[in-house]
DNA sequence: GTCTGGCACTCCTGGTAACAGAGTGCCAGT
DNA sequence: ACTGGCACTCTGTTACCAGGAGTGCCAGAC
C-alpha cells in the first residue's frame, strides 16, 4: 500500500519536531504545532500505519513516536527541500575562506568552518594526489648518493621522499635528470603517470639507467601507489551536544571510528560527481557508526573532483540544513582551488 | 606540622586504591588491602589530618576519601617510584617504531603507540622548526613571477610557500638566487636565520634587491615567525573509559580544548631539557582542563630537544606508569631521529 | 469510507518513605 | 599513641503511589 499525502505530512512533522526537541512526539502535540486540520485520533491512525511500514517506532508503549532510519531516509529523499543558506552563512563562508595562505590553511579553515556551521563533526580530505596533476618535480641533492624528491601538485599539495641512489651522482647529472623528469611528467595527471615513468627508464642511457630506475621506483611508490590520503577533522566536541541521548548513550565507538583514517576516508571518499551523499544510521557499513549519519560530497575546481568533505552527526540531525551547508562549502572550496 | 611516615603511607594507599577502583576509599578497606599494621580508627585519625592539610577530601560526609590535586601532587613528588617498563612494553615500542618510512609516519606511529600504551589521549608535536636547522632551500619557478620556496629541515620536515615576485625573473637568476640563499642559510639553526636573511638582502645588487626582499620577507614570515607547529593527536576514545565519572561528568570542555592546537602546543611545548613535566588538575592554566592531568616531556636526537610529546587523562591516572611510558617513548623517538 | 470523540490501558516520571550499608568523628580505655 | 565502641550522617536501593502523557480501539457522525 502506498502512503497518502497526509501520512507523509505526518512523517515530516514527526521528523522535524523530533530533530528539534529530541523527544518522542505524540499525536496531540503534532496537531497543535503543525496545523494539519485533523484530530489527534486521525493522526494516531496514520502513525499506526507509518509504524507498520517501519518509518517510525515507539521507544515504549505509550510514548510518542520517533523516526527510524528508514523514516529519515524517506524524509531526506522525498519530503525535504534543501534549505537555502542564510546570507549570514554565506558571508561566514566567504570571510572564513579568503585569506587562506596555503593549502594546509585552506583545509584547516574549511574543516573548522564546516564544523562550526553545521555544529557537527567535520571531515575534509586533502586534495587527492591520484586526481591531481604534477606541477613540478624537484630533485635536491642531499649527499652524493641521496637526493630528495619533491613533488608539487597543481592543487598545491607537496610530497617529498628521500631516494637512495645505487651510485654517486654528479651535480650536473641531477640537473639533467630534473629536466628529463619534468619534461615527461609535468602537467600530467598523476593517475596517468605510471606508463610515463616506465618510459623514462626505457629511454635512459644504459650508464644512468640504474639511477633512473631507482628514482622511478620511488616515484611510483610514493606518488601513485601510496594512497596516503591525508585529512583534517574538527568539531568532535559537538558530539557531546544533545547530552548522552544521541549515539545510544556512548560516544566510545564513534570516537574510535573517528580515529581511523581509513574509515574516514571511506566515509567521505566514495565520490560521485557533484552528488551529495547521505548515509543514515544502519546504512553505514561501519558498525561503530550505526547510530550516526554522514553527509558527504566531493569538491574540486570546476567540474573535476579532487577530494571529499562531509560531516558526521547523530541520525537525529537537521538534514536539509546540513546538506545545504556541506554543498555550499564544497562549492566555495572548489572555486578557491580553481583560482590557483 | 609535618606528616609522619605512616600518614604518607596512608596517602599513598588512598591514591593507589582510588586510581584503581575509582571509588572513595574508606579506612576499613584500606587496612585490609594494605597491611598497615594499625586499626581503622588510627587510619581515620591520620585521614583527618591529611584532610586538614588539603591532601584528601570526602565527596560527602561519611563517604570514603578521595585525593585532591594537592594529594596527587605530593604522591607524584615524594611517594612514587617510576615504574620500570615491562619487557612486553619495550618490545611493543620497538616493534611499533621500526619500519617508519618518513617523518609523518614516525609521528603518527608514535602518537598511536603512546595512546595505546597509556590508554589515554596522546599528543605529539612535530619536530619544531625553530629548533631545527636548514638542510636545503629549494626555489622552483612556477611562472615568471612566482616561485615556490621549499625548505627541508634536518629533522625531515618540509615546508613550502609560494612567493609572488614584483617583476619577472629569468630562470638563470633563480639558479643564482638558490645558490646564494643556500650558501648563507644551509646548515644554520632556524632560530639563527633572521639576521642572516637580512644580510642576504643587504648584500644584494640593487637591481635584484626587490626580488630578494620579497623572498626574504616570505622566508622570515614562513620559516621563522610563523610558528605553525604541527601536531598529532590520538586516543580521544580513551576519554570515555571510566564512564562519566572522570572529568566531572562532561567531556565537552576537554574535547574543545583538544581541538585548539594552540592549547595543545602550550601543554606539551614548555620543555625543560630532559625533564618530565606533570600538571595535575588545577595546575593547568587552561580552564577547560581543570579536571585533567597532563604528563609531557621533550624529545630529540641526543641531548637536544626538537619537540614535545605527552598524554592527557583524568587526574585519577596511574602516574608512575604513565610517566615511565612517556619517558621511554620520548627516548626511543629521540634515538630514531638521531639515526638520520 | 473516512474522520472523530471517548475511554480504558500502559508505561514513564517524580516524589516520598523506609532501610541497609558504609564510613566517619569522637570518646573513653588500654 | 593506639584501639574498640558507639552514635550519627549520608548514599543508594527498593517499593510504592499519583500524575501525566500517549496509545489503541470502538462506536458513531459526516
Amino acid at each position: 500500500m502506498s502512503l497518502d499525502d497526509r501520512k507523509l505530512e505526518v512523517l515530516r512533522a514527526i521528523v522535524e519536531d523530533f530533530v528539534e526537541t529530541q523527544e518522542p512526539v505524540g499525536s496531540r502535540a503534532l496537531v497543535e504545532r503543525h496545523h494539519l486540520g485533523v484530530s489527534p485520533a486521525t493522526v494516531r491512525n496514520d502513525m499506526a500505519v507509518l509504524e507498520e511500514e517501519g518509518y517510525i517506532r515507539q521507544p515504549h508503549t505509550s510514548a510518542g513516536r520517533v523516526p527510524t532510519d528508514a523514516g529519515y531516509r524517506l524524509f531526506v529523499d522525498r519530503l525535504s527541500r534543501v534549505k537555502p543558506l542564510s546570507p549570514a552563512e554565506r558571508r561566514a563562508i566567504e570571510r572564513f575562506l579568503i585569506g587562506a595562505v596555503d593549502l594546509d590553511d585552506v583545509v584547516h579553515r574549511t574543516v573548522r568552518l564546516l564544523a562550526q556551521l553545521t555544529r557537527q563533526v567535520a571531515v575534509v580530505q586533502y586534495p587527492s594526489l591520484a586526481r591531481s596533476s604534477v606541477r613540478h618535480l624537484e630533485l635536491v641533492p642531499v649527499s652524493t648518493t641521496r637526493i630528495m624528491l619533491v613533488m608539487i601538485a597543481d592543487t598545491g599539495r607537496v610530497e617529498q621522499r628521500l631516494v637512495e641512489l645505487p651510485q654517486p651522482i654528479p651535480a650536473d647529472d641531477v640537473t639533467d635528470l630534473r629536466r628529463r623528469v619534468n619534461e615527461k611528467l609535468a602537467g600530467q595527471k598523476l593517475a596517468d603517470t605510471p606508463p610515463l615513468v616506465q618510459g623514462l627508464v626505457d629511454d635512459c642511457a644504459p650508464d644512468s639507467r640504474g639511477t633512473m630506475a631507482c628514482l622511478a621506483s620511488v616515484l611510483l611508490e610514493t606518488l601513485v601507489e601510496r594512497s596516503d590520503e591525508r585529512l583534517a577533522l574538527a568539531g568532535t566536541a559537538n558530539l557531546t551536544r544533545g547530552g548522552v541521548l544521541d549515539f545510544q548513550g556512548t560516544l566510545r565507538p564513534v570516537l574510535e571510528a573517528l580515529e581511523e583514517e581509513v574509515i574516514l576516508l571511506k566515509l567521505i571518499g566514495d565520490l560521485e560527481p557533484s552528488k551529495t551523499r547521505v548515509r543514515i544510521g544502519d546504512e553505514n557499513e561501519i558498525d561503530n557508526l550505526r547510530s550516526a549519519s554522514v553527509v558527504s560530497t566531493g569538491y574540486g575546481p570546476g567540474a573535476t573532483i579532487v577530494g571529499g568533505l562531509g560531516v558526521l552527526g547523530p541520525t537525529r540531525m537537521d538534514y536539509p540544513g546540513t546538506i545545504a551547508t556541506v554543498r555550499a562549502v564544497a562549492r566555495y572550496v572548489g572555486d578557491l582551488l580553481a583560482q590557483n
